[in-house]
DNA sequence: ATTATTGCAAACCCTTTGCAACTTA
DNA sequence: TAAGTTGCAAAGGGTTTGCAATAAT
């Protein structure tokens, strides 16, 4: 995988951010003169390489977080904006196990919490 | 909320199914003669009203089914086919409570375990 | 009769693909 | 120089919206 500026500063991005965040929030934060196709290209790239996970918000955009050690990890997404948190702290593969029990390979799992965040819990509801 | 066929179909076609279903995958089990707008705009209807809950597989598209009895409800999906099937038993609401303390209210959770069903992981894997 | 609901067409949005120009190694 | 990458334009696929016709209350 070749070292290229847009990859560099997509990379930027990723690490500026401690939340998940969708392509074109990704591409704003770089700097609006980036393709967004070469965004999600790259991201891409970096989810095949293993770097990024993708994560889906209740409006169905795809949300893109640099991959932490484990293969898992847990989001908090708000219902109103959408914007994501990783949660820390998972008890454990049982329910991995119980999908490999159903014949399923190859598990993995993403536990995603909805909620109203502070922010917009304070103007929302 | 009036009772309507198409709405007494689409109900019939989540009754029918154990397991999380498109919006397309809806329509084709009831008759390929229904609009897939009614579908959508119905499937958010009974959305609003509780009735059923929508999870995203991996690809994005909106899976739906009816609304399990708490607020929860858990996953496996086919990284493959994007079946989805639903796994009882939940360790409680660990996940939840961390949410809260993070300041997120109205906090419900989705746990998705991702995996190759047994089916894609014959012919595929 | 009134009001929600339907069905069709068209719009929308996010994401992907094609292809020639361009960099990186 | 050869291969991967970019950028633009355009297509794609799922979902939503507008509006007149229709069916439920």
């Amino acid at each position: 995988m070749r070292i290229t500026r847009p990859r560099r500063v997509l990379l930027d991005a990723l690490l500026d951010t401690a939340t998940p965040r969708s392509a074109e929030e990704l591409r704003e934060g770089i700097g609006e003169g980036e393709d967004l196709v070469t965004v999600y290209r790259n991201l891409d790239a970096f989810e095949r390489a293993g770097l990024v996970l993708r994560a889906h918000a209740e409006n169905g955009k795809a949300l893109f977080h640099l991959s932490p050690h484990h293969r898992h990890y847990h989001l908090v997404i708000c219902r109103v904006c959408h914007e994501a948190k990783v949660i820390e702290d998972c008890d454990g593969d049982r329910f991995e196990r119980l999908a490999r029990e159903q014949g399923y390979s190859d598990v993995t799992h993403t536990l995603e919490l909805h909620g109203v965040c502070a922010r917009c819990g304070q103007t929302d509801a």
